[in-house]
DNA sequence: GCCTAAAAGCAAATTATTTGCGTTAGTGAT
DNA sequence: ATCACTAACGCAAATAATTTGCTTTTAGGC
């Protein structure tokens, strides 16, 4: 586990962690991330570094847990009247996310820890299915025909995912546009 | 650049990148990746820690370039005599190997050392997108219907990774299949 | 308000990484 | 074949990161 809010007694951990966290952003937006450190995130954090090596084990396992958090939605998607919309406007902005500088070194970042900390990834993973899944919800509300969630998953977001991660070419708004296309039903 | 054989002149660069991976593949079947360190490698391999650190620069990428060469197929997918077979089998095989142990580990391996060293995760894409290749020219020579090596990717490789990278649950045979069947035209 | 235990600080010990410099061994030219 | 050249390696000292034992702080339960 990495994050342990509070388990039982004891605990100025919201703090240090929020800190820590803060610190770990910060340092990541200024300098190049082979120079960021765990000393150098401790000083900047106000903390020793054998208080982050304790709780995150080594700076993989910190940078996957401050990823894992800026990579969880602040919202549901916004719904724009029709599921067509709904998804294609979720699909560009997770696409052009993703493919970002910064939204490429995250997914790697959590990648990254998988084994030392199990459940990073699905925790992305998660927050995707739950996405879609609230595209798919007001969809059966609305009484459109929508794909099942683990179709979406397959026939968009893991090409989409597969392109940013192996290949250097992130998709285009036009190849997204036609993986959407492929799992709704013909326009009328 | 991670491994330059011998680029011009000087280099007993062969000799010593051969024992450094060979060390690496011994040390990473035998002990925890947790527990594998470039002192150890060196040590293992009968060279000095300077010599990894100025040829690889660190873990990550000795580990992804260890990786890469471990993930290229020896040899193109196996003639059965029809694509639906030939990529049934292929990516049956494929999606076991990568979601083996040690085929996740290299993945993550490889994922890891991107923007250090880019181009380690393009090698594997093009690798897999040489093996589909040719499955696709065989079937064209037999006269078969068959997709397009990108929409391959996009509709197998893609989901099988996905679920491999992000889903701690790996495609099942039938999943594989069934993608496979998706992508072929009707059986008669 | 006191007690308790988890979490943080501190500092010493250990281990990993970087670096300067001398040596060795392929390579290409003579 | 020999020689000169240079990239790559070895060695060891310097620096930096990580681990660890022990002490101190602090939030939560009584």
């Amino acid at each position: 586990m990495t994050t342990r809010e509070s388990i039982r007694p004891g605990g100025r951990s919201a703090r240090v962690q929020a800190s820590v966290h803060k610190a770990v952003r910060g340092l990541l937006s200024t300098m190049d991330r082979s120079d960021v450190t765990i000393p150098l995130i401790a000083t900047e954090a106000g903390v020793t570094p054998s208080t982050i090596y304790r709780r995150w084990g080594d700076l993989p396992e910190l940078l996957a847990d401050v990823a894992v958090e800026r990579l969880r939605p602040d919202a549901p998607p916004r719904d724009t009247g029709s599921a067509r919309t709904d998804l294609t406007q979720w699909a560009e902005q997770y696409a052009d996310e993703m493919a970002s500088g910064i939204g490429r070194a995250m997914i790697r970042d959590v990648l990254a820890s998988v084994g030392a900390d199990t459940g990073n990834a699905g925790k992305c993973c998660s927050y995707t299915r739950e996405q879609v899944q609230s595209i798919a919800e007001r969809a059966r509300d609305r009484g459109e025909e929508f794909p099942d969630v683990e179709t979406v998953i397959d026939k968009l977001v893991a090409p989409i995912m597969y392109r940013i991660l192996f290949d250097d070419v992130p998709p285009t708004s036009e190849k997204v546009l036609s993986l959407v296309e492929s799992l709704l039903p013909e326009r009328r």
